[in-house]
DNA sequence: CCAAACTGTTTTAAGCCTAAAATGTTTTCC
DNA sequence: GGAAAACATTTTAGGCTTAAAACAGTTTGG
């Protein structure tokens, strides 16, 4: 229940903002139920593909990014929409490499970038592994109404886009 | 865009579940939606705990947990509150024992129990990092409405209820 | 009583992950 | 042209994380 003086005052003329200490004891348990459902899902998501198809969570991660993208992507593309480090996804490339599920290969342009393509073998096991993902999902989100699933995107994009703003007025 | 027909199909009569291979992608994207606010999210606050306080953001997690609990807690309750595997724990506790952070002795009563408590270094620092941490959170969701908040809470629980009721089917 | 089952914690082995520094390559722009 | 900036990737050092096995203590049921 948050006062209704406090927006009040936050908003008032151009003075800076005002100290009240303020409540922000909603959103805070906003976020830490967020990270539950997450860190729910995730972890049955990471047991399923290991106990079904003896795979991790990152490593399918990796080939689902790279199923969408036929001609293959720089290590730099899969970082960023992987949220992950650079140095992450070196190490994750090379076991993938290693077990035959990727292909990697220097750019003929620009000697410093590496493009890694899913092989033959690679994109038929992930395949097999997604089709069967997607169920589980499914299945964990059964309880929904489509309409539940519509507000939810709509206001989980509102908060991806608050996030980014954000991030983005201390890293500008 | 779902085809209507997939919907009839399923709630046909008594009849076990109709073997059409459905269309879930608007929960996958659900999926991934809710999966990168969460990233976004964690990732930032990791910056800024590392920046700020020099603090990790386990760490930081399982100092909120001790602070809710003045009495201590076990390692046990630790790891099924923060949804990570005891072995996890064990190693957290260890560097933060080591920094002086935490206080750790054997039940009494029970001598498999450890029991942990934060110090009062580890108090008073998780009080000055946890009112930041607020308004860190506070700006990251500050695009969203209290209505906002509130559907949103209310989804996700829905959503954390839809998600433990499919991973006890699993394992029962 | 006492063996078996159970519970709480630690250990192990392997992989994931990050931030920061280092390396090699390309672009910019004087 | 060449120094400086920018870029892509790898390396490094350290911490996090998991699943499974091992260990230690407690409870239970014959």
């Amino acid at each position: 229940m948050p006062a209704a003086s406090d927006c009040i005052e936050m908003l008032d003329s151009e003075t800076k903002a005002v100290e009240t200490p303020e409540d922000h004891a909603e959103e805070l348990r906003l976020w830490l139920r967020l990270l539950t459902c997450t860190t729910l899902i995730e972890g049955e998501v990471r047991g399923r593909l290991r106990q079904r198809f003896d795979v991790t969570l990152p490593r399918f991660d990796l080939m689902a990014q790279l199923d969408k993208a036929p001609d293959g992507m720089t290590l730099s593309d899969v970082s960023k929409r992987m949220m992950v480090s650079n140095g992450n996804v070196t190490g994750l490339v090379e076991r993938l490499v290693e077990s035959g599920h990727l292909d990697r290969r220097t750019s003929e342009t620009d000697r410093r970038v590496q493009v890694i393509r899913l092989t033959k073998l690679g994109r038929a096991e992930f395949r097999r592994m997604a089709a069967e993902h997607e169920t589980w999902i499914a299945d964990l989100f059964s309880d929904l109404t489509p309409k539940d699933v519509r507000e939810l995107m709509r206001l989980l994009a509102k908060t991806k886009a608050s996030a980014q703003k954000s991030a983005a007025r201390r890293r500008p």
